[in-house]
DNA sequence: GATGAATGAGCGTTCATTCAT
DNA sequence: CATGAATGAACGCTCATTCAT
């Protein structure tokens, strides 16, 4: 129907959301390769089959662009996360699936998410942006770990509010750079690694798997 | 105040070591400030009062610049840590005094090494450079981890070495991680820090401080 | 004078065949009056009346460019040679009406080919563009040169191969000589100077013209 | 008189002329190497053995510097030819032995004024130096061909002045030329390709060696 | 809607040249 | 006499960004 019958082939013309995908494949894709500076708005026009005024009129500039990469790839691992991880599930297994799917998903995207992030947190016009994103993950992690703390024996030292927050940041930190000790080891079992870290943070829960 | 106006000008035709780093501290700053890419050689030569051709003519390039910095910064940190650390102390004592040393250095050079470092993470000429530093570092965690370990209870699980290089890395990466958080509370005490950071990851361990 | 005030302005946007022929037309001037090294990007790029920019995405680095130059005259010259040499002719015409039209060409074009020639010989990067051309031309000359000696005399020493090359570069030397002799001395007449050269070179030939 | 008897090895400053002569070696070296524009008055200096503002207070700037190399060299070529010509031999005989000294002399110093007077033509400041010791050269030609002359035989055309001069020019020029040859073929002996250029373009004398 | 043509601005780098010691 | 220290001035090159078609 939408078929028209002229001459030329009329379907060259993608919807917009089309192209914008197209676009920010590319730009990732370069953003990652190259870096952020030494990307090229060109080489991002060239890899995405269109032409530079195009770029500019869907994503704006360079800064913009790549904003709307960090926040489609870091949407997409949070998705990700929370797709594994059931409310229902008790507070350690929750932590454990959420483990492994940030691990499976980084080793699945070894060229995405982790390179912008890192990328992200060296220029400082996306300070903002990524101190957003980290404070939702840290959020998260805190209240999962809130609810998994062993039971505080008698009435030894108890864990405080700060605390939680150091312990969620460390956790953080630990994982992201278990993430590039991935990528150093690309023969190892991300499943394997959320196991590992577990075991080595938790001792106190029965090992899994 | 004590002695202004001495003898000499001062200003003009200072032997190299000193203008080296004259040089130094003004490159450290700059990139710190700007990031690798936007700080321009030209503000490095501005702000360490000389002209740009002094800077290239000792220290070369601004990628040999930078490694400069990198190093110079990177072996004062080392020598920060392993001075507090004496070998005559229990392994557990030896990572204590070793946090606290790292989360110190921190605090007390905000603008340099954990931005050097950062921004260095994320170019890759510099990769190599910052593998390295980050190598030597894990290693000597690894062995402090292997002999800080709780005893293991009769025949239960016992920890391997990837284990261990896992923990380390992790380790490494909470430290690194909790070092961006202290850069981001200013009014934090580093000690406190270090402290917090060894309850969390060994509770069998007595509470130091 | 004629149709003056055209319809377009003329001015701006035009193709690209367009303005990279105008490109090496400021090349060509600047790079003949001011030399290899002393010719500035930014003079050739005001001279063709645009951006440096545009210089570079066209034709490339200075280097590709002088080759272009390079390569556009030396084309030029070949085919004002070739044009004017007919196979049919007998050997010693053919000599002589190439030389004509070699130093007719230098004449019309005094700031051209002569002198991005003598350029190129001075510098390493076009010792190779230009050992190709001059042995081309070499080839040329000593191939008419072998069919225009005269008739060996009975029993006398013969010409060797190696003589015939030597007389060849010796010949191209002599006509580039004079060519750059041409230069100082405008008042000549490019055509009185192939009989010259003829006449001084070759005695035993009847005197052309 | 002059020996203070002061306790350091006061002669290690050397007399003028000694330093000079060692930072013009260096500068022949230099340039012809590089090229003028790619020579760095740095590497002369250091290739001397001696300080920059030395090689300043000595010999000037960059451009007389390569002027004074220019009159070494060219000076010692000529004297090469001068000594090896002696106006008591026939004037056939003259130009021969010239040749042979030119081409033996280009040869023993394959680095030095071949390329030194290549890089000269090609660089305006040095138009007028080099016009100079062209004129000279042509002239000495010129007056060796004017006796070399084959007898013009019965009422044939005469050979005028003009036609002196451009003969000298082409024999310079083919000589030039065959300079550039030698250094083609380093396994060529000068003094037969002397031979060579003189049977080629005075066939009517008798072959020599 | 889509693009080839175009540029302002800036950066890393080098070099001839000169003080101050 | 001799030199290490220092710089003004350019230059080649690139890039994000925008017109005009």
């Amino acid at each position: 129907m939408l078929a028209r019958m002229s001459s030329t082939p009329t379907f060259k013309r993608l919807p917009r959301a089309v192209r914008e995908q197209q676009m920010l494949d590319a730009a990732v894709k370069v953003f990652s390769r190259r870096g952020y500076h030494a990307a090229s708005m060109d080489e991002i026009a060239e890899d995405a089959g269109i032409s530079k005024p195009m770029v500019y009129a869907y994503l704006g500039t360079k800064e913009t662009l790549f904003i709307a990469c960090l926040h489609r790839e870091g949407t997409r691992m949070m998705e990700a996360i929370v797709g594994a991880v059931s409310a229902e599930l008790p507070p350690d297994e929750q932590l454990r699936r959420g483990l492994r799917a940030f691990f499976g998903f980084v080793g699945a995207h070894r060229d995405g998410w982790t390179v912008l992030y890192r990328q992200a947190r060296s220029e400082q016009p996306f300070a903002g942006e990524l101190a957003d994103m980290r404070t939702r993950v840290v959020e998260v992690v805190a209240t999962l770990l809130r609810r998994n703390l062993p039971v505080p024996a008698e009435g030894s030292r108890e864990v405080r509010e700060t605390d939680l927050e150091v312990m969620a940041y460390a956790l953080v930190g630990a994982t992201e750079s278990l993430a590039d000790w991935l990528s150093d080891h690309p023969s190892e079992d991300p499943e394997r690694l959320a196991t590992r870290l577990m075991n080595a943070t938790w001792p106190w829960h029965p090992p899994s798997k």
